[in-house]
DNA sequence: CTCTCCCT
């Protein structure tokens, strides 16, 4: 122990806390600071007749610490070094170091906020940035400022800003050690083009078992690529004696224990992992790591109250710790997948836990503490406020708070469950209705991992598994469900058992009941039936569970395991639910009310008498009469949702509308006419014209000409047969219809010869506006656009009339068309 | 063939 790095660095720690509150560590892997420093500090004055309390990230990492301190000190785990976690503690009238994981510290602080005899908190791993890492750190320094001036406070880790944490406590010094670990050497494969992280993988794993000795380490992001590797690896050829092996959380432990364990003499191992081994799992003999850069993790969205599962880059942080996984025997090599230039592109960190997950635990946590307001506290990195709102909305919802924020007695009582916050409401009203047995095991199943692998657990149905541990219960048979799992569900729940003092023996019961009692979990998860294995949530998303299982086809379903997806989330594991219980245990969430409504498929205003739960419709009587008054407020908004092309818009009643629209153009006190200004305008003009409508039908038969022109007095409307008229009498007498489709440029479209002896453009507008003529063709047909006579006559009708004049011999084309007689015939009529 | 990793 004494040539381990750590021990250059203790003195000037010891000395540190001796007369400060806080300190930080940075010391790099191997560096063996946790094991050799809570012992440093044992004899120190300061800490005489007071105890060290260790934060760990894990139950396994916290036992080990345990154990290898207290074999140093020639004792077993529970005298001098002990340590606490949930369903097992090891702790001694004379421990004076106990290592605790990361719920323990938090339950701690709650129940006595000053410590006791806590002379020295430490935070291990603090670089990983756990959400009750961050918490139990704002709680101790909270702690230490308000009520504890002599308790010291110890943060150590890997790799971290050290400053943004010494500026947090207090200006702390920050201690650095080196560690002690062989060198690797970096190797940048950049994936080459289109080819998936599966098949690089494979490649590069082939590279590393020509190049390489010692066993091969692979980073993959989750399961499926996992298992797609190792097909690829199988597919071809590998050197003789290579063995392969997956390593995933779901693995079984049987499985798991086979990855991490040594390869046998004549064979080298090629392990298959997720993030697990980046940390939680140390790998002997591993001499090359290939990591893809990739990892699945889950962002908690505050719209939906749901969480997703995305797969991201790692940062560069990550990176180098699963790099380091290959220096741990000697020295190795770290294939990466990514090439130098997008290495510079990855982020320094990993996003701390608090920035992306569901903040449920965190804000009942806090109005435990006493506080609703986050910002009363000092953190790194302060929770975000919109996961915080709906945290505190659905703390509410439970019943958690009070309106103002503060917590409730049911509250207290949740908080101190250690669960979830929902699975803790669940567990409190189950034992109101005596379903205490069966509640637990639900709860226990929802924490711990599935019980089915492989095609079963595709069946998205919760009681399946509730059978599945009843059995176990029954005849320790495991029945194809996992064997580790189904231990790990059973001890949880005889631990719910004992806290709401159940006997531990006590059967379930009804298990028909299991949708009831998770419904008050996930209030906002109740789905309605939609048809194909779809449902509607009660928060108001739209969700599906795989088709064909019976589930798919219940009325109503409770969703505990979802996936937010773009459109509508994955159910993955859910609970039937009858009308019955929902109307009856609900009670006081249901909203009745009369609503009056469009029926898109009729295409009519109707009315309904409605029971409603969110966004959940439970029952309708559809036999109520909507009033005229409501029948019209409905009709103008789905006119103006829909748009104005619901009305019956006749040739006529268009130009009238376009003229209008032209009068608007050239005097601003007319009425805008464009579908927008209509639109909003629909409560003026058009509601007198629809009083008794009830559909669409009936709306083909507004008087639209007449709503159009009661937008205008007598004095206007005389305005506008003057300054926008329908017609245009032309020289040859005819009256020629203006066109008002542009309403910048209204079109008069004549033939040429009507306008034989016409000087000047025809103008509207009160002569202020040309009309843009269409000079045509005795068939009709345009020659020449123009809004300057004059000019035409003057030039370009020379060249048109020879054009003409060869297409229309018998025509009459004069020489002077200003003083030639107008004709709408082939000659003028002598 | 839907599921990263922890923990009260």
């Amino acid at each position: 122990m004494k040539q381990l790095p750590i021990m250059q660095v203790l003195p000037d720690l010891k000395r540190i806390l001796t007369d400060r509150a806080a300190a930080i560590l940075i010391a790099e892997p191997g560096a063996g600071k946790t094991t050799a420093v809570p012992p440093a500090f044992l004899e120190e004055p300061w800490l005489a007749g007071k105890t060290i309390l260790m934060l760990e990230p894990r139950r396994l990492a916290a036992r080990s610490a345990a154990a290898y301190m207290a074999s140093c000190l020639g004792e077993s785990v529970g005298q001098t070094i002990g340590y606490r976690m949930r369903m097992d503690t090891k702790v001694g009238r004379n421990t004076r170091i106990v290592v605790v994981t990361e719920g323990v510290l938090t339950r701690m602080l709650q129940s006595d906020p000053s410590l006791g005899d806590v002379g020295l908190v430490i935070f291990d791993e603090f670089h990983e940035r756990s959400l009750h890492a961050d918490l139990g750190l704002a709680l101790a320094l909270e702690a230490q400022s308000v009520l504890r001036e002599d308790l010291r406070i110890l943060v150590m880790s890997a790799t971290l800003d050290g400053e943004r944490v010494a500026s947090l406590l207090g200006e702390a010094p920050v201690v650095r050690c080196p560690g002690r670990t062989y060198p690797v050497e970096t190797v940048y494969v950049p994936e080459a083009g289109n080819a998936t992280a599966e098949k690089s993988a494979a490649t590069a794993v082939r590279r590393a078992l020509a190049e390489q000795p010692g066993d091969v380490l692979v980073f993959l992001p989750g399961e499926r690529e996992i298992r797609r590797t190792e097909q690829e690896l199988a597919s071809g050829s590998l050197p003789p004696g290579t063995v392969l092996r997956p390593l995933y959380g779901q693995l079984p432990q049987p499985q798991q224990d086979a990855a991490v364990a040594p390869a046998v003499e004549g064979e080298r191992k090629v392990v298959l992992a997720t993030s697990i081994a980046e940390t939680s799992l140390t790998i002997e003999g591993v001499r090359s790591v290939i990591d893809t850069g990739l990892r699945r993790t889950q962002v908690f969205s505050a719209r939906t109250g749901m969480p997703r599962l995305t797969t991201v880059p790692v940062s560069k942080a990550s990176a180098d710790q699963r790099r380091g996984r290959a220096g741990r025997t000697a020295p190795g090599v770290c294939y990466r997948l990514w090439s130098r230039e997008a290495h510079d592109h990855l982020p320094d960190d990993n996003v701390p836990e608090i920035m992306e997950t569901d903040l449920a635990q965190l804000a009942l946590e806090l109005a435990l503490w006493g506080v609703r307001d986050p910002g009363a506290l000092a953190w790194l990195d302060a929770p975000p406020a919109a996961p915080y709102a709906q945290a505190m909305a659905l703390l509410r919802q439970l019943g958690a708070l009070d309106a103002g924020g503060s917590i409730t007695l049911h509250g207290r009582s949740m908080a101190v469950l250690g669960a979830h916050p929902r699975i803790a409401h669940m567990l409190l009203r189950a034992a109101d209705l005596a379903a205490a047995p069966l509640a637990a095991r639900l709860a226990a199943l929802l924490q711990e991992r599935d019980l089915f692998r492989g095609p079963a657990a595709l069946d998205s149905d919760l009681t399946l598994r509730v059978e599945a541990l009843l059995g176990f219960e029954r005849s320790a048979s495991s029945g194809g469900a996992d064997p580790a799992a189904l231990r790990a569900v059973q001890r949880e729940s005889r631990s719910f058992l004992a806290q709401l003092r159940a006997a531990p023996g006590e059967g379930p019961g009804d298990i028909s009941r299991s949708g009831l009692l998770l419904s008050f979990a996930y209030p906002d998860r109740i789905g309605q039936e939609r048809g194909n294995g779809a449902f509607l949530l009660s928060g108001g998303r739209g969700a599906a569970m795989r088709e064909g299982q019976p589930l798919a086809r219940s009325p109503y379903i409770v969703a505990p395991g979802v996936d937010d997806r773009a459109g509508q989330s994955r159910i993955m594991l859910a609970a039937a639910l009858s009308e019955q219980d929902l109307l009856k245990h609900h009670a006081d969430s249901l909203l009745e009310e009369r609503e009056v409504y469009w029926d898109s498929e009729s295409g009519s205003v109707k009315a309904r008498r409605v029971t409603r739960l969110g966004a959940l419709i439970l029952k309708q009587m559809t036999h109520e009469r909507a009033t005229p008054e409501e029948t019209e407020s409905v009709l103008l908004k789905v006119i103006a949702a829909e748009g104005l092309q619901l009305l019956p818009w006749e040739k006529g009643t268009l130009q009238l509308r376009q003229r209008m629209e032209f009068m608007h153009s050239q005097r601003a006190d007319w009425p805008d006419m464009s579908d927008e200004a209509l639109t909003d305008t629909l409560e003026e003009w058009l509601a007198p014209y629809i009083q008794g409508m009830r559909n669409l039908r009936d709306l083909q038969r507004v008087k639209l000409t007449q709503a159009l022109e009661g937008m205008l007095d007598w004095n206007s409307r005389q305005q506008l047969n003057k300054e926008a008229p329908t017609h245009i009498t032309v020289p040859s007498g005819s009256r020629v219809p203006l066109d008002y489709s542009n309403p910048g440029a209204p079109v008069l479209a004549v033939r040429l010869q009507e306008m034989f002896g016409q000087t000047d453009t025809p103008r509207i507008g009160g002569g202020k506006v040309p009309v843009l003529l269409h000079l045509l063709s005795p068939a009709r047909r345009p020659m020449q656009i123009t809004s300057d006579l004059a000019s035409f006559w003057q030039n370009t009708y020379f060249e048109v009339k020879k054009d003409l004049k060869g297409r229309y011999p018998k025509h009459y084309w004069p020489d002077n068309p200003l003083e030639a007689v107008p004709t709408n015939r082939t000659r003028p009529t002598k």
